[in-house]
DNA sequence: GCCAGATACGGGCATATGCCCGCAATGAGC
DNA sequence: GCTCATTGCGGGCATATGCCCGTATCTGGC
């Protein structure tokens, strides 16, 4: 399995190279899309990481001006959404990574990919 | 894939826990042991990682006296073998280790093990 | 035997990940 | 209103991972 993801994270890289991020940047950018303004718990929770990493993992995406974040009425809250940048940076990611996710479906099989998202639910 | 691999890896982390390894290190001990003395860059070919990451790797486990490194007849290379204490260590891990293996079995199912395995050929 | 290309490593740079600890803001109970 | 447990973050520590570059060693063709 860590053999597997290893490989799979190596092509969805690949093709989201050229947008400048790769494919955990951009499954947290699309979070951000669906949930913004988010707080880093609410994140994290999402994507099923640790707070503190998700911490890391904005401050890299602020870094490259493709989030921003600000106090939110919680005072402790940090209120994460997408620059204009992110947006359209994620935007014109889109097509590589479906690309790929269709690559890859033709390579292992939909049945194969479906046992994968049902393995999720099972842990 | 990438939350699936994390959770499973903190499955299995968890298990080997009281023996001081983690199931990067425990994969890495067993391939060790198989082809020892054995360089990086093989170990590197075996486990498909980058060999740099494997030297770094190595490196911790050497750390912990749980293998050694000298050098091969090619004096470039550095030949990798388990320490008395590494093999003990991996011996006293591998019932965690099985267990682990069987109560994941248990609850996704052998089918299922089986598709992840026929996935890392497929790519 | 000598040199150029190939091969094995190590170190630097960047990210990803988890755990623990401490600090600050919140909110519930009195 | 005040205290204290809870909640949200940040920083420190350690490992894991990949890429690139420089150095050392080897090897094949001459």
């Amino acid at each position: 399995m860590r053999k597997t993801n290893r490989k799979l994270a190596a092509l969805y890289d690949a093709a989201l190279a050229p947008h400048g991020i790769n494919i955990a940047q951009f499954a947290l950018l699309r979070n951000i899309e669906r949930r913004q303004p988010v707080s880093l718990t609410e994140l994290a929770r999402l994507l099923e990481l640790d707070r503190s990493t998700m911490g890391r993992n904005i401050r890299v995406l602020q870094k490259q001006d493709l989030v921003l974040t600000s106090r939110g009425t919680d005072q402790r809250e940090a209120a994460v959404s997408l620059t204009e940048r992110g947006m359209t940076v994620l935007r014109a990611a889109e097509p590589a990574w479906e690309g790929s996710q269709d690559a890859i479906t033709a390579r292992i099989g939909a049945d194969r990919i479906r046992i994968l998202q049902e393995l999720n639910q099972l842990l």
